[in-house]
This record gives structure tokens, C-alpha cells and sequence, in this order.
DNA sequence: GTAAAGGTTACAGTAGCAGTAAGGTCAAAT
DNA sequence: ATTTGACCTTACTGCTACTGTAACCTTTAC
């Protein structure tokens, strides 16, 4: 299976596989005689266990140390619970920081006529914090 | 007021004036004869300006064509209301997504004993989507 | 034969800075 | 007078997670 129908079946671009292998998140993939990349089973595993960390929201440093434990017979699940406790608390505070934004954002977009007036509250709160 | 001053007075770091300087976000210091730059209150306030956008989630880009937007004698409170709304927008799509990611997390999180097991709920929602 | 569709590497660009290097300036202490 | 330390300058690199582009090779279809 070349890199284009790996790309189709994880839902990952061309460009964004050669990266994860470039970057090591991922063993360099099989070659070819005609030297294209060759996909397997267990490669595509792969793509797929790193598209999913991704879509949680692991950074591709954290998908990739999660790969290397999840292939660890001697792993333990309080190693892998740390690391998504610690995201857990990341994602919950990018939550929080973006609810406060978003709740300034909605009190100043609703007090703003929104007409052809120079005056605007949002712009007030830009201006006198 | 040399930057020093202007960042402790800002809270941005002097890296940042800088940056923002050389950006064109802000226009660029006077400077006095030994080459340093000056800040005065007009200067300080558009500091200021750009970090309460930033602080509200906007890019760079879009705070500086607020800074912009807001100096414009001729502008309207309606260019204004649809950047924010815009905005607005994105930020509700962006806590939306992390939530979904904090669902899974603390879903995944609270199934995993966290002991020396090898077998992990994690690992299996990374494994098996 | 040729053209389209795919593959390869390598380099640049994105956002918003922070870090570092190499050097000039200034105020105070010695 | 000099030295120390804090500040200033520009310029370059690195960070994250890719995407775009260039230049070129291979395969497939007509």
C-alpha cells in the first residue's frame, strides 16, 4: 500500500505521514524497489493510534510516548493515566481561559449596537480595559 | 521611557515591544540619540490596546486591524460587532471541541485503574478508536 | 508517446513569541 | 579612571504541527 492510500484509509494527508516519520513519532515505513513507502497493518495501526491521541488533544510529543508505552509488555496503566490526568488538567484550563474570553466577548458584542455609530463598547473595552 | 519601563508597565516583555514593532502591529518607537526607543502614553495606551485583544483570544492580525479600526474617525460599530462576532464564533467552536476531548478524557480516566496493570481503557480508546 | 497521477527530497512559511549571541550604552561603585 | 552590572541594539535560531512549493522520478492509462 503506497503513502496516497494510507493518507485515504487513516484520514491523515500524504505530507502529514512523511512528517510523523521524519519526526520519529512512527518507524520509517517499509520501501519499495521503485523506493515509495510501503504501508502495512501494523504501520497503519500506528497513523491511526497517533491520529486519535492528536484528536484528543496530545500533543504529537505526548502520542508519541504513548505509542512507545502502549507497545510495552511491562508497562503499567498508572503511567498512561498520569500523562492523561496531566492533559485532562491542560485541557480544563484552555477551557476555563477560553469561557472567560468568551464571556467578556459576549457581554461587549451584546452591548454593541452594531450600526453605522462610531461609538462601540467593544472597542471601549480595548481601550480603557 | 525606555522599554523596560514600557514592559513592566504593560506587562508585555520587552521582547515582545519589539516584536510587535517590527511586525507593524504598533508604529514603530521614536528613538532617543543614544538609539534607544521611547515610549510615551500614546504608545503605552496602543500597547495596552493590543494586549487586551490578545487577552479576548484575537490573533495578532486581527488586534492590529482593531488598533486600526479604533484610531479611524470614519469607522463604524459595526465593522467592529462582526470582527468580534467572528470571532465569537471560533472561540465557541475551539471550547466546544475541547470539551468533547475533556468527555472522552475523564471518561477514559475514570475507567483506568491507574495501578500496575498493563491493561488500560486509555490505551484501548488509542487502540481501537 | 505522452500526459496524468502518483511518488521522492528539500526548503520556506505559518503564529507568536522566547532564547541566545555579539556588541553598544549608561549609572554607580571602586 | 575603570570596572561592574543593567540595560539597550540587531540578527539569528527554535518552538508546534503541519502546509505549500519546487524540482525531479515512476507508474499507469490512453
Amino acid at each position: 500500500m503506497n503513502i496516497a492510500d494510507a493518507a485515504k484509509y487513516t484520514g491523515l494527508s500524504s505530507k502529514t505521514i512523511r512528517y510523523y516519520e521524519q519526526q520519529q513519532i512512527i518507524p520509517a515505513a517499509k520501501r519499495g524497489d521503485n523506493g515509495y513507502r510501503q504501508y502495512d497493518k501494523v504501520q497503519l495501526e500506528r497513523l491511526l493510534f497517533i491520529k486519535r491521541a492528536r484528536a484528543l488533544g496530545f500533543s504529537l510529543s505526548d502520542s508519541h510516548e504513548l505509542l512507545l508505552i502502549s507497545q510495552d509488555p511491562e508497562r503499567t496503566s498508572a503511567a498512561v493515566k498520569q500523562k492523561a490526568e496531566k492533559h485532562l488538567h491542560t485541557v480544563n484550563q484552555q477551557i476555563a481561559q477560553l469561557q472567560q474570553m468568551r464571556d467578556v466577548l459576549e457581554t461587549v458584542v451584546g452591548e454593541c449596537s452594531g450600526d453605522d455609530q462610531a461609538h462601540c463598547p467593544i472597542l471601549d473595552k480595548l481601550t480603557q480595559g
